[in-house]
DNA sequence: CACTAAACTATTTTT
DNA sequence: TAGTTTAGTG
């Protein structure tokens, strides 16, 4: 029928053409193509069904998610133009909501031209909610620890969508209530700032839809995937966003897998697979199931320990019986060593060698890790040993000062609005202006927020220069003449007669070097780098070409997509327009948007021929034929966390099972080789070196895993009481000591000649990513 | 009142 | 280690 269908196997078929109407559950194991599935099955709704795409809603977790449904739908639909997959309404949940909020914000009280707020702006909030409180005589602690809890608590009840007048009173403990305080004065404090957080964009689309359903009324059908990460909140988003349009009533498509929930500590419930069959079942809507069994990625032996470990689970679970279509299968090996640098070294030798061997490269290899802070010790080891890795951090790139910098120096340029952004500019570059001057001005911009005008910080600025207001050091005031000086300076280049490529990267230039970024703070890390100054010009280079060459998203999806348009008055213009505007201006007012929302990470070079290092939880949804997953320590994996006694059996089961979870899906990102390894001392910072002991999880039947004792150092057993980093470095620098270290076997051993070099490198290409929609086809089909 | 230098302390995962 | 908090100085 569609040739699309014909590269499914029966299963992934069943699911991809099941009936319009109803409820859909789809129970998707690692690696039995469930992104190829939900990609298939909205092709189908919209070929088949006939089903317009701007009634389609498909949410994801990931931007990366996305990005990939988008581009597999590109090669899927190439052949049928008449379907325009564009106007689909795909995205994370966080974009969508955004994107509705945009358009029905207003219905709920909402300025229309509203900011999200970055995890710094929200961690700023609430440390400055609880500066206000103490003020007030509220006795709060405001460490860095205590914003932590602070922000929990708060996020913990936006997941469930209770607001501060909806969290239940607290029994008892009196803490609870200055909880709550908090919680209500962040809140306030957002609204101040003209700023919505992460946690809102959900939250607030769900009461929204509550009030004002008709809103998304023309919704025909809702898919989700990785079903297992949803929280409460966007559970009811589900129910409301489907329920609603009478002729296509609680069409809903899920697909997930239960034992990949790993967000619970983000509020994450995969339960919510249950609830949903049970709420739908209760309404009388029809719930099917399908199970994904056949693997395309890992061998049966991966597959098998895989499976041992998950029959450990405190909570129920379905046994699954994935198949694997591998013909080679090696043994997944294990090995322990005496320390952290130890297993480094063993790591990058058995890297070395399995290179060495050309049977696989360097950029088909990721070592995941259950923490970043882990990869210290290893990147170390692979610069002494000159392996290229990278190391993919989720957004490190944007948490860099110097980009923090420009995109605060960038948003005061789009907004006079914007406090949060301008006041970062003033902390930076205004010499001699500390946090009582911070507040005299915060004052008076807060002043105009309350009497319900938009406020002006700029007009605020120019009557500090023109000397209106006491109070602020007259050094001080040279410096904001300066901040002006580059904010006006900046927007008038973004009117030059230019292109608009041109003006906003002669306005990056210009804020670069006006406010002399790279040498400040190049100074600040002259200790401990060797030539920052390079780093932070690559960072700003990079940040300046995405900045140009990024496209405009389109924003008006929503705008021609509903019906109930006359039901509705038609969100007002954000009354944030500067006196003059341009086509560059408004450019970089949507990238400053969309940053957070909808620019997908750059996971440096995907090209580059290099080791991968993450975590487990950036690795979840990718592959490696070669995967190496050290520190199973208790403390480690699992993690201390979930080894607190303090916790009630409930919980510290729930942890538990959360932590095996997360070796679950390390171990099945390997396609063929996967090694486990654990070390018996963590050589560590300041608070010591501390004994380690293997990993619970390690505690499987025989036959599991083949231990490779070699990679034990010979000697004598460690003496936990002398330092052990001086023996590490002796080890490490001395070639007669590391003579006696045996390492790994050399691969050709280990795989024996049923692999040749050549028959791999047919299946050993490195991740998802690069596969694209071509490749799996071809290569599931053989 | 702001700035600097020394002291401290905490290390999960992230839209 | 690095980011933050503090105490002491100008």
């Amino acid at each position: 029928m569609y040739q699309f269908l014909d590269d499914l196997n029966a299963d992934q078929r069943a699911a991809a053409t099941a009936p319009l109407d109803g409820v859909l559950l789809v129970l998707a194991g690692p690696g039995t193509g469930k992104t190829k599935v939900i990609t298939a099955r909205v092709a189908y709704l919209m070929l088949h069904y006939k089903l317009p795409p701007e009634d389609i809603v498909v949410a994801t977790f990931t931007k990366k998610a996305a990005n990939e449904m988008v581009e597999r739908l590109d090669v899927l639909l190439a052949q049928f133009p008449e379907v325009d997959h564009k106007k689909l309404m795909i995205g994370t949940f966080h974009s969508i909501c955004v994107r509705i909020l945009r358009r029905y914000g207003r219905l709920i009280g909402l300025n229309s031209g509203f900011k999200i707020a970055d995890e710094a702006d929200s961690r700023h909030l609430v440390k400055k909610a609880v500066k206000t409180l103490s003020q007030e005589g509220v006795d709060l602690a405001s460490k860095e620890q205590d914003v932590k809890s602070y922000k929990n608590y708060i996020s913990s009840h936006k997941n469930k969508a209770q607001l501060p007048d909806d969290v239940p009173s607290a029994k008892s403990a009196n803490h609870r209530n200055k909880y709550l305080d908090i919680y209500r004065e962040y809140q306030e404090e957002l609204l101040r700032n003209n700023v919505i957080d992460f946690d809102d964009c959900l939250l607030l689309t769900h009461t929204l839809l509550k009030k004002h359903p008709y809103c998304m009324g023309r919704v025909k059908h809702v898919l989700v995937d990785e079903f297992q990460d949803t929280n409460a909140v966007q559970l009811g988003l589900v129910y409301m966003l489907s329920g609603y349009n009478e002729s296509h009533l609680h069409n809903v498509t899920v697909v997930g897998d239960p034992d990949q929930s790993i967000y619970g500590f983000r509020n994450a419930e995969a339960e919510n697979f249950f609830r949903m069959e049970d709420y739908y079942r209760q309404k009388g809507v029809t719930v099917s199931k399908v199970s994904l069994t056949q693997n395309y990625r890992s061998t049966s032996n991966i597959l098998n320990l895989a499976e041992q470990l998950m029959g450990q689970q405190f909570g129920k679970r379905e046994q699954k019986k994935l198949k694997s279509n591998k013909k080679v299968n090696l043994p997944v090996e294990l090995f322990s060593s005496a320390d952290n640098k130890v297993e480094a070294i063993s790591i990058s030798k058995k890297i070395k060698e399995l290179v060495d061997g050309a049977v696989f490269r360097c950029s088909d290899v990721a070592i995941l890790l259950r923490a970043g802070f882990l990869s210290r010790v290893i990147e170390q080891e692979l610069i002494h040993s000159n392996l290229p890795y990278q190391v993919v951090h989720g957004r490190s790139f944007w948490e860099n000062k110097e980009i923090r910098l420009m995109m605060n120096f960038m948003r005061a340029v789009a907004s006079d609005m914007d406090w949060l952004g301008y006041s970062r500019c003033l902390e930076f570059h205004v010499a001699g202006l500390g946090p009582k001057s911070m507040q005299i001005i915060e004052d008076l911009f807060m002043e105009q927020r309350a009497h319900n005008e938009p406020g002006n910080v700029l007009a605020i600025l120019e009557g500090i220069a023109e000397g209106r207001v006491k109070g602020i050091m007259a050094k001080s005031v040279a410096g904001i003449k300066e901040v002006l000086d580059i904010i006006k300076s900046s927007r008038k280049l973004l009117l030059d007669d230019k292109t608009e490529q041109e003006q906003l990267s002669t306005m990056f230039n210009n804020i670069v070097t006006k406010t002399k970024l790279v040498s400040i703070i190049a100074k600040e890390r002259a200790d401990k780098h060797d030539s920052p100054e390079e780093e932070i010009e690559a960072n700003l280079n990079e940040l300046q070409n995405q900045l140009v060459s990024f496209n405009i998203q389109e924003e008006t999806l929503l705008q021609d997509a509903y019906e109930t348009e006359d039901l509705i008055e038609v969100a007002d213009e954000s009354f944030d327009a500067l006196a003059e505007t341009s086509a560059s201006l408004d450019k970089l007012t949507q990238f400053l948007d969309s940053v957070y929302l909808y620019e997908e990470t750059k996971d440096a070079k995907k090209t580059a021929p290099k080791i991968t290092i993450t975590t487990v939880h950036g690795s979840k949804g990718l592959e490696w034929p070669v995967v190496f997953v050290p520190a199973l320590c208790d403390g480690i994996l699992p993690s201390q966390y979930a080894l607190n006694t303090s916790l009630d059996e409930a919980k510290r089961q729930a942890a538990l099972d959360e932590e095996r979870r997360c070796m679950y899906v390390a171990v099945t990102r390997a396609k063929e080789r996967l090694f486990l390894s654990y070390h018996h001392r963590a050589l560590g910072f300041s608070m010591g070196d501390q004994a380690k002991t293997k990993s619970r999880f390690l505690n499987l039947p025989k036959g599991f895993v083949q231990s490779s004792k070699a990679a034990m150092l010979k000697g004598p057993p460690l003496n936990l009481s002398q330092p052990t980093s001086r023996f590490a470095n002796v080890m490490r620098s001395s070639p007669s000591l590391n003579t006696t270290y045996k390492g790994f076997q050399p691969a050709s051993k280990l795989t024996g000649n049923a692999f040749t070099p050549e028959g791999l490198t047919k299946i050993s290409k490195p991740t998802k990513k690069r596969l694209g929609m071509g490749r799996p086809l071809r290569f599931l089909k053989k």
